[in-house]
DNA sequence: CGATTTTGACCGGCGC
DNA sequence: GCGCCGGTCAAAATCG
């Protein structure tokens, strides 16, 4: 990627069904792409300097985590939601009548996070989350029976899968994997129901970290990589280890936790103007909507729910240090 | 040669 | 109950 790679923050917009509701989004809804606004030869640099500094600050975090309010782990948090439901409208909800649409002049970040407690993939999280670790070892020890089996390893019946918290994000990028200063191995890809545009997962490689990811592009405007974390490092960006020193700094100090994506943020983020309105009320799952992160200079940065994905997800979008 | 990607099969939930 | 669909697995292929 560093050759022309280029990408940028964009603006709210319209995809598949999936990251529509994530975003809360249709046209009908927000007036078509208006949302949009591109950056396209637009500036970066600069811009996400300021960025970086205002997330270095411990205002920011601060009003991050209160923005957020939400409990660290989002494992610990979720617990909830079994009751079923299914976030997912909720979500949209959230997201939608959280109406403020992130309409910003210059451009403008979409976010949005998700606590997918039982959301759709209630079910097959047995595998990732609860797996997720365990599989390396899982594996070796594996007997024949279970390889034949291969998937299915039930784990624990009634107990729902608690998702991790997800947290998506738009960017203009050429490329599709960004480059957010962690190592992801992909792991699968699958068709997009009405999208031409093939979604990638991946996950975290480093070890421990179950981190998730999945990539893939708007089909209503393919210059639009739509980024969706879930949980939540448990390790520092290989990246910051490596060079950033000042964002290590950060992260290492008592403000910003370990694992956090700061770069993303960083740049990002410009002020937070928050204001929850929206709360749903998950037991443990506190949703809150910091709704339209609004920018002063041109950034705009929505992020609706939880703090918790935040932490980690956001990804670096300035620095490109590729793989 | 180890790490990562590719890719088709498979799983499990959900809606009809 | 069945089919659809999102997500994951894992063997094979590819890469560095």
């Amino acid at each position: 990627m560093s050759g022309g790679e280029k990408r940028e923050l964009y603006g709210y917009h319209h995809f598949n069904d999936e990251l529509s509701s994530f975003f809360g989004q249709r046209s009908e809804s927000m007036g078509g792409t208006a949302g949009m606004l591109d950056l396209q030869n637009g500036e970066p640099p600069a811009a996400l300097m300021s960025f970086n500094e205002f997330f270095h600050g411990p205002a920011y975090y601060n009003a991050l985590t209160r923005a957020f309010d939400v409990s660290s782990s989002p494992e610990e948090g979720l617990g909830v939601s079994e009751g079923g439901k299914t976030m997912r409208d909720v979500e949209v909800e959230s997201n939608i009548g959280g109406g403020v649409t992130p309409v910003t002049p210059n451009s403008s970040v979409s976010l949005s996070s998700t606590e997918a407690a039982g959301e759709e993939d209630s079910g097959r999280c047995k595998k990732d989350l609860q797996l997720g670790e365990e599989k390396v070892e899982e594996k070796g020890a594996e007997n024949d029976a279970e390889k034949s089996k291969k998937l299915n390893k039930p784990r624990k019946k009634g107990e729902k899968r608690q998702r991790e918290p997800r947290f998506a994000f738009m960017t203009k990028s050429e490329v599709d994997h960004l480059e957010d200063g962690y190592r992801w191995r992909k792991y699968g890809q699958k068709a997009v129901k009405n999208s031409p545009y093939p979604r990638s997962y991946y996950r975290c490689t480093t070890q421990k970290c179950t981190v998730k990811k999945r990539v893939e592009r708007s089909y209503q405007d393919p210059t639009i990589v739509i980024t969706t974390y879930e949980g939540q490092h448990t390790h520092q960006s290989p990246a910051t280890l490596r060079g950033n020193s000042h964002i290590l700094a950060s992260s290492s100090s008592s403000i910003v936790p370990p694992g956090f994506p700061q770069q993303l943020l960083m740049h990002q983020m410009p002020s937070l103007n928050i204001n929850h309105h929206h709360q749903q009320q998950m037991d443990a799952n506190p949703s809150m909507f910091l709704q339209s992160l609004q920018t002063p200079r041109h950034q705009q940065f929505q992020i609706p729910d939880n703090y918790g994905l935040l932490q980690d997800i956001i990804p670096t979008l300035i620095h490109n240090n590729h793989p």
